[in-house]
DNA sequence: ACCTGAACACCGTTCAAGT
DNA sequence: ACCTGAACACCGTTCAAGT
Protein backbone atom coordinates (compact mmCIF):
# COMPACT_ATOMS: atom_id res chain seq x y z
CA UNK A 1 0.00 0.00 0.00
CA UNK A 2 1.35 3.22 -1.23
CA UNK A 3 2.35 6.03 0.79
CA UNK A 4 -0.62 9.27 0.44
CA UNK A 5 -0.74 12.98 1.09
CA UNK A 6 -2.68 12.36 3.57
CA UNK A 7 -0.45 9.96 5.74
CA UNK A 8 2.45 12.66 5.17
CA UNK A 9 0.23 15.51 6.65
CA UNK A 10 -0.79 13.47 9.74
CA UNK A 11 2.89 12.24 10.10
CA UNK A 12 3.92 16.03 10.36
CA UNK A 13 0.57 16.98 12.48
CA UNK A 14 1.89 14.42 14.94
CA UNK A 15 5.85 15.16 15.06
CA UNK A 16 4.46 19.27 15.46
CA UNK A 17 2.09 18.42 18.28
CA UNK A 18 4.37 16.35 20.13
CA UNK A 19 7.90 17.79 19.65
CA UNK A 20 7.87 21.24 17.81
CA UNK A 21 9.08 22.51 14.52
CA UNK A 22 13.01 21.89 15.63
CA UNK A 23 11.69 18.28 15.51
CA UNK A 24 10.03 18.41 11.93
CA UNK A 25 12.42 18.09 9.55
CA UNK A 26 11.31 16.42 5.68
CA UNK A 27 14.15 13.52 7.14
CA UNK A 28 13.02 12.74 10.52
CA UNK A 29 8.85 13.19 8.80
CA UNK A 30 10.56 10.47 6.08
CA UNK A 31 11.65 8.61 8.75
CA UNK A 32 9.19 7.89 11.05
CA UNK A 33 6.75 7.15 7.74
CA UNK A 34 9.35 4.19 6.56
CA UNK A 35 10.34 5.94 3.43
CA UNK A 36 13.67 7.73 2.16
CA UNK A 37 13.41 11.50 2.17
CA UNK A 38 12.87 11.98 -1.50
CA UNK A 39 9.46 10.23 -1.20
CA UNK A 40 7.87 13.01 0.13
CA UNK A 41 8.54 14.87 -2.90
CA UNK A 42 5.95 13.03 -4.71
CA UNK A 43 3.15 14.21 -2.23
CA UNK A 44 3.89 17.80 -1.07
CA UNK A 45 6.27 20.24 -3.16
CA UNK A 46 8.62 21.35 -0.31
CA UNK A 47 8.22 22.05 3.32
CA UNK A 48 6.63 25.22 3.08
CA UNK A 49 3.16 24.16 1.33
CA UNK A 50 3.23 21.42 3.85
CA UNK A 51 3.42 23.95 6.98
CA UNK A 52 0.69 26.15 5.20
CA UNK A 53 -1.25 22.71 5.70
CA UNK A 54 -0.79 22.53 8.85
CA UNK A 55 -1.63 26.17 9.80
CA UNK A 56 -4.47 25.31 8.08
CA UNK A 57 -5.59 22.35 10.25
CA UNK A 58 -4.90 24.21 13.27
CA UNK A 59 -7.41 27.28 12.80
CA UNK A 60 -10.02 24.75 11.28
CA UNK A 61 -11.97 23.60 14.27
CA UNK A 62 -12.51 28.07 14.25
CA UNK A 63 -14.94 28.17 10.90
CA UNK A 64 -18.59 28.20 11.66
CA UNK A 65 -18.21 28.80 15.38
CA UNK A 66 -19.80 31.99 16.06
CA UNK A 67 -19.09 33.93 19.09
CA UNK A 68 -18.14 37.94 19.83
CA UNK A 69 -14.64 39.30 17.98
CA UNK A 70 -13.47 39.03 21.51
CA UNK A 71 -14.21 35.30 21.62
CA UNK A 72 -13.01 34.85 18.48
CA UNK A 73 -9.71 36.60 18.63
CA UNK A 74 -9.65 34.45 22.19
CA UNK A 75 -10.35 30.52 20.40
CA UNK A 76 -7.63 31.54 18.06
CA UNK A 77 -5.05 32.14 20.55
CA UNK A 78 -5.75 29.38 22.32
CA UNK A 79 -5.89 27.24 18.94
CA UNK A 80 -2.46 28.35 17.98
CA UNK A 81 -1.37 28.00 21.60
CA UNK A 82 -1.84 24.67 21.86
CA UNK A 83 0.18 23.53 19.66
CA UNK A 84 4.13 23.89 19.83
CA UNK A 85 5.19 26.52 17.73
CA UNK A 86 2.38 27.11 16.28
CA UNK A 87 2.36 31.22 16.14
CA UNK A 88 5.65 30.30 14.01
CA UNK A 89 3.51 28.54 11.37
CA UNK A 90 0.93 30.12 11.38
CA UNK A 91 2.40 33.38 10.81
CA UNK A 92 3.70 31.90 7.47
CA UNK A 93 0.42 31.44 6.60
CA UNK A 94 -1.03 34.84 7.64
CA UNK A 95 1.66 36.58 6.21
CA UNK A 96 0.87 34.98 2.65
CA UNK A 97 -2.77 35.53 2.53
CA UNK A 98 -4.04 38.25 5.72
CA UNK A 99 -7.50 38.36 4.39
CA UNK A 100 -8.38 34.99 3.82
CA UNK A 101 -6.61 32.88 6.60
CA UNK A 102 -8.73 32.74 9.38
CA UNK A 103 -9.42 34.34 11.63
CA UNK A 104 -9.36 37.24 9.74
CA UNK A 105 -12.64 36.60 7.80
CA UNK A 106 -14.81 35.68 10.59
CA UNK A 107 -13.63 38.84 12.86
CA UNK A 108 -14.27 41.14 9.88
CA UNK A 109 -18.30 39.99 9.83
CA UNK A 110 -17.92 39.72 13.69
CA UNK A 111 -17.15 43.36 13.74
CA UNK A 112 -19.68 44.25 10.50
CA UNK A 113 -22.77 42.80 12.72
CA UNK A 114 -21.38 44.51 16.03
CA UNK A 115 -22.17 47.83 14.21
CA UNK A 116 -18.54 48.86 12.02
CA UNK A 117 -18.51 49.75 8.82
CA UNK A 118 -16.49 47.35 6.74
CA UNK A 119 -13.45 49.58 5.82
CA UNK A 120 -12.84 50.03 9.77
CA UNK A 121 -14.15 45.97 10.61
CA UNK A 122 -11.60 44.68 8.54
CA UNK A 123 -8.77 46.75 9.17
CA UNK A 124 -9.16 46.01 13.08
CA UNK A 125 -9.09 41.92 12.68
CA UNK A 126 -5.69 42.26 10.40
CA UNK A 127 -4.63 44.78 14.30
CA UNK A 128 -6.29 41.84 16.62
CA UNK A 129 -4.79 39.11 14.06
CA UNK A 130 -1.61 40.51 14.41
CA UNK A 131 -1.50 41.51 17.84
CA UNK A 132 -2.40 37.38 18.77
CA UNK A 133 0.38 36.45 16.71
CA UNK A 134 3.31 39.04 18.16
CA UNK A 135 1.89 37.54 21.97
CA UNK A 136 1.73 33.58 21.29
CA UNK A 137 5.22 34.09 19.68
CA UNK A 138 6.65 35.93 22.90
CA UNK A 139 4.56 33.22 25.09
CA UNK A 140 5.61 30.18 23.04
CA UNK A 141 9.11 31.78 22.87
CA UNK A 142 9.19 31.60 26.38
CA UNK A 143 7.37 28.27 26.95
CA UNK A 144 10.31 26.68 24.81
CA UNK A 145 12.93 28.23 27.40
CA UNK A 146 11.04 27.14 30.41
CA UNK A 147 10.70 30.62 31.57
CA UNK A 148 7.30 31.73 33.27
CA UNK A 149 3.92 33.13 31.63
CA UNK A 150 1.51 33.56 34.08
CA UNK A 151 1.08 37.17 33.02
CA UNK A 152 0.39 36.57 29.26
CA UNK A 153 -3.43 35.11 29.26
CA UNK A 154 -4.35 38.66 31.20
CA UNK A 155 -2.15 41.15 28.47
CA UNK A 156 -3.67 39.51 26.07
CA UNK A 157 -6.79 40.32 27.51
CA UNK A 158 -6.01 43.77 28.01
CA UNK A 159 -4.82 43.85 24.62
CA UNK A 160 -7.91 42.99 23.13
CA UNK A 161 -9.84 45.08 25.26
CA UNK A 162 -7.79 47.99 24.12
CA UNK A 163 -7.69 47.14 20.35
CA UNK A 164 -11.49 46.75 20.87
CA UNK A 165 -12.35 49.77 22.83
CA UNK B 1 45.91 39.91 15.70
CA UNK B 2 43.81 37.90 17.68
CA UNK B 3 39.75 37.60 16.35
CA UNK B 4 37.82 39.54 19.33
CA UNK B 5 34.06 39.60 19.85
CA UNK B 6 33.44 42.93 18.37
CA UNK B 7 35.13 41.63 15.28
CA UNK B 8 32.72 38.93 15.13
CA UNK B 9 29.08 40.82 16.13
CA UNK B 10 29.70 43.51 13.52
CA UNK B 11 30.64 40.47 10.62
CA UNK B 12 27.13 38.79 12.02
CA UNK B 13 25.83 42.17 11.29
CA UNK B 14 26.86 42.96 7.99
CA UNK B 15 25.51 39.42 7.02
CA UNK B 16 22.59 39.75 8.31
CA UNK B 17 21.56 43.41 6.93
CA UNK B 18 22.90 42.19 3.53
CA UNK B 19 21.84 38.67 3.41
CA UNK B 20 19.26 38.22 6.13
CA UNK B 21 18.80 35.08 8.54
CA UNK B 22 18.80 32.60 6.56
CA UNK B 23 22.47 33.35 5.30
CA UNK B 24 23.86 33.92 8.77
CA UNK B 25 25.22 30.84 9.79
CA UNK B 26 28.03 29.83 12.30
CA UNK B 27 29.88 28.40 9.51
CA UNK B 28 29.35 31.46 6.75
CA UNK B 29 30.42 33.83 9.81
CA UNK B 30 33.26 32.09 10.02
CA UNK B 31 34.45 31.45 6.52
CA UNK B 32 34.01 35.57 6.50
CA UNK B 33 36.24 36.02 9.00
CA UNK B 34 39.01 33.61 7.81
CA UNK B 35 38.59 31.08 10.76
CA UNK B 36 37.27 27.74 11.70
CA UNK B 37 33.85 27.26 12.58
CA UNK B 38 34.42 26.31 15.83
CA UNK B 39 36.51 29.68 16.94
CA UNK B 40 33.77 31.57 17.14
CA UNK B 41 32.70 29.56 20.16
CA UNK B 42 35.62 31.51 22.04
CA UNK B 43 34.18 34.72 21.58
CA UNK B 44 30.30 33.83 21.81
CA UNK B 45 28.34 31.39 23.93
CA UNK B 46 25.99 30.39 20.89
CA UNK B 47 24.42 31.49 18.07
CA UNK B 48 21.78 32.35 20.33
CA UNK B 49 23.52 34.61 22.21
CA UNK B 50 24.50 36.23 19.12
CA UNK B 51 21.34 37.07 17.76
CA UNK B 52 20.28 38.72 21.00
CA UNK B 53 23.35 41.16 20.84
CA UNK B 54 22.05 41.74 17.14
CA UNK B 55 18.90 42.78 18.56
CA UNK B 56 19.73 45.30 21.18
CA UNK B 57 22.07 46.52 18.19
CA UNK B 58 18.96 46.99 16.03
CA UNK B 59 16.90 48.94 18.53
CA UNK B 60 20.06 50.94 19.99
CA UNK B 61 19.16 54.16 18.60
CA UNK B 62 15.68 54.28 20.08
CA UNK B 63 17.36 54.79 23.82
CA UNK B 64 17.42 58.63 24.54
CA UNK B 65 14.47 60.01 21.76
CA UNK B 66 12.08 61.06 23.23
CA UNK B 67 8.35 61.73 21.51
CA UNK B 68 4.62 60.70 21.87
CA UNK B 69 4.04 56.71 21.73
CA UNK B 70 2.94 56.96 18.79
CA UNK B 71 6.05 58.22 17.39
CA UNK B 72 8.04 55.63 19.40
CA UNK B 73 6.36 52.70 18.16
CA UNK B 74 7.00 54.03 14.73
CA UNK B 75 10.44 54.34 14.97
CA UNK B 76 10.42 51.09 16.63
CA UNK B 77 8.84 49.69 13.04
CA UNK B 78 11.38 51.42 10.83
CA UNK B 79 14.55 50.13 12.38
CA UNK B 80 13.33 46.75 12.75
CA UNK B 81 11.78 46.39 9.25
CA UNK B 82 14.79 48.37 8.07
CA UNK B 83 16.93 45.02 8.79
CA UNK B 84 16.36 41.84 6.73
CA UNK B 85 14.34 39.44 9.30
CA UNK B 86 14.89 41.62 12.30
CA UNK B 87 11.63 41.01 13.41
CA UNK B 88 12.24 37.42 13.94
CA UNK B 89 15.69 38.50 15.05
CA UNK B 90 13.81 41.13 18.14
CA UNK B 91 11.05 39.17 19.05
CA UNK B 92 13.16 36.58 20.28
CA UNK B 93 14.65 39.28 22.54
CA UNK B 94 11.77 40.77 23.35
CA UNK B 95 10.52 37.17 24.66
CA UNK B 96 13.01 36.93 26.92
CA UNK B 97 12.58 40.15 28.53
CA UNK B 98 9.57 42.09 27.84
CA UNK B 99 9.65 44.96 29.61
CA UNK B 100 13.60 45.61 29.76
CA UNK B 101 13.81 45.37 25.64
CA UNK B 102 13.35 48.98 24.39
CA UNK B 103 11.17 50.05 23.61
CA UNK B 104 8.59 48.72 26.46
CA UNK B 105 10.22 50.89 28.86
CA UNK B 106 10.49 53.73 27.13
CA UNK B 107 6.89 53.24 25.98
CA UNK B 108 5.99 52.77 29.25
CA UNK B 109 7.41 55.83 30.53
CA UNK B 110 5.68 58.16 27.63
CA UNK B 111 2.23 56.87 28.22
CA UNK B 112 2.85 57.75 31.92
CA UNK B 113 3.86 61.29 31.02
CA UNK B 114 0.68 61.50 28.69
CA UNK B 115 -1.43 60.55 31.87
CA UNK B 116 -2.20 57.13 32.13
CA UNK B 117 -1.29 55.10 35.41
CA UNK B 118 1.23 53.07 35.43
CA UNK B 119 0.08 49.29 35.45
CA UNK B 120 -1.95 50.22 32.62
CA UNK B 121 0.70 52.35 31.01
CA UNK B 122 3.11 49.04 31.20
CA UNK B 123 0.50 46.51 29.91
CA UNK B 124 -0.56 49.56 26.92
CA UNK B 125 3.60 48.91 25.85
CA UNK B 126 3.29 45.59 25.55
CA UNK B 127 0.39 45.65 23.06
CA UNK B 128 1.69 48.00 21.27
CA UNK B 129 5.23 46.18 21.00
CA UNK B 130 3.70 43.11 20.25
CA UNK B 131 1.48 44.30 17.71
CA UNK B 132 4.58 45.71 15.66
CA UNK B 133 6.60 43.09 16.03
CA UNK B 134 3.49 41.08 14.44
CA UNK B 135 2.98 43.48 11.89
CA UNK B 136 6.33 43.40 11.14
CA UNK B 137 6.63 39.80 11.01
CA UNK B 138 3.75 39.57 8.43
CA UNK B 139 4.87 42.61 6.28
CA UNK B 140 9.38 40.96 6.32
CA UNK B 141 7.49 37.69 5.65
CA UNK B 142 5.54 38.96 2.07
CA UNK B 143 8.78 40.91 1.45
CA UNK B 144 11.33 37.88 1.28
CA UNK B 145 8.11 36.26 -1.03
CA UNK B 146 8.11 39.23 -3.29
CA UNK B 147 4.28 39.85 -2.20
CA UNK B 148 3.32 43.46 -2.10
CA UNK B 149 3.05 45.31 1.17
CA UNK B 150 1.90 48.41 -0.06
CA UNK B 151 -1.04 48.84 2.55
CA UNK B 152 0.82 47.18 5.53
CA UNK B 153 2.20 51.08 6.89
CA UNK B 154 -1.28 52.56 7.11
CA UNK B 155 -2.29 48.89 8.62
CA UNK B 156 0.15 49.38 11.57
CA UNK B 157 -1.07 53.34 12.02
CA UNK B 158 -4.83 52.13 12.03
CA UNK B 159 -3.58 49.72 14.69
CA UNK B 160 -2.04 52.19 16.94
CA UNK B 161 -4.45 54.59 16.61
CA UNK B 162 -7.08 51.57 18.14
CA UNK B 163 -4.47 50.62 20.61
CA UNK B 164 -3.73 54.12 21.77
CA UNK B 165 -7.41 55.30 21.51
C1' DA C 1 44.62 32.93 25.47
C1' DC C 2 43.06 31.76 21.26
C1' DC C 3 42.58 28.78 17.33
C1' DT C 4 42.73 24.42 14.26
C1' DG C 5 41.29 19.87 12.85
C1' DA C 6 38.21 16.75 13.02
C1' DA C 7 34.40 14.85 14.30
C1' DC C 8 29.14 14.12 15.68
C1' DA C 9 24.68 14.35 14.45
C1' DC C 10 22.14 16.48 11.60
C1' DC C 11 19.51 19.62 7.43
C1' DG C 12 16.21 20.49 2.41
C1' DT C 13 16.12 19.22 -2.15
C1' DT C 14 17.01 16.92 -6.65
C1' DC C 15 16.97 13.30 -9.87
C1' DA C 16 18.43 9.15 -12.50
C1' DA C 17 17.21 4.70 -11.97
C1' DG C 18 14.33 1.05 -10.41
C1' DT C 19 9.64 -1.40 -9.73
C1' DA D 1 2.66 6.01 -10.37
C1' DC D 2 5.54 5.89 -6.70
C1' DC D 3 9.87 5.11 -4.45
C1' DT D 4 15.07 4.20 -3.68
C1' DG D 5 19.88 5.42 -3.74
C1' DA D 6 22.89 8.61 -3.87
C1' DA D 7 24.40 12.78 -4.15
C1' DC D 8 24.87 18.21 -3.45
C1' DA D 9 25.48 21.75 -0.55
C1' DC D 10 24.86 22.71 3.68
C1' DC D 11 23.84 23.15 9.43
C1' DG D 12 25.33 24.11 15.21
C1' DT D 13 28.31 22.53 18.52
C1' DT D 14 32.17 20.17 20.97
C1' DC D 15 36.77 19.33 22.21
C1' DA D 16 41.48 17.38 22.16
C1' DA D 17 45.44 19.15 20.47
C1' DG D 18 48.35 22.75 18.89
C1' DT D 19 50.69 27.59 19.25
Amino acid sequence: MALDRDQVVDAAWHILRSYGLGDLSMRRLARELGVQPGALYWHVANKQELLSVLAQRMVAPLTGSGGSPAQIIGAFREMVLAVRDGADVVSVAHALDPEGMQPAPLLTSALVRSGRDPQDAATTALTLVRFALGAVTAQQTRESMDLPTATMAAEFEAGVRAILA
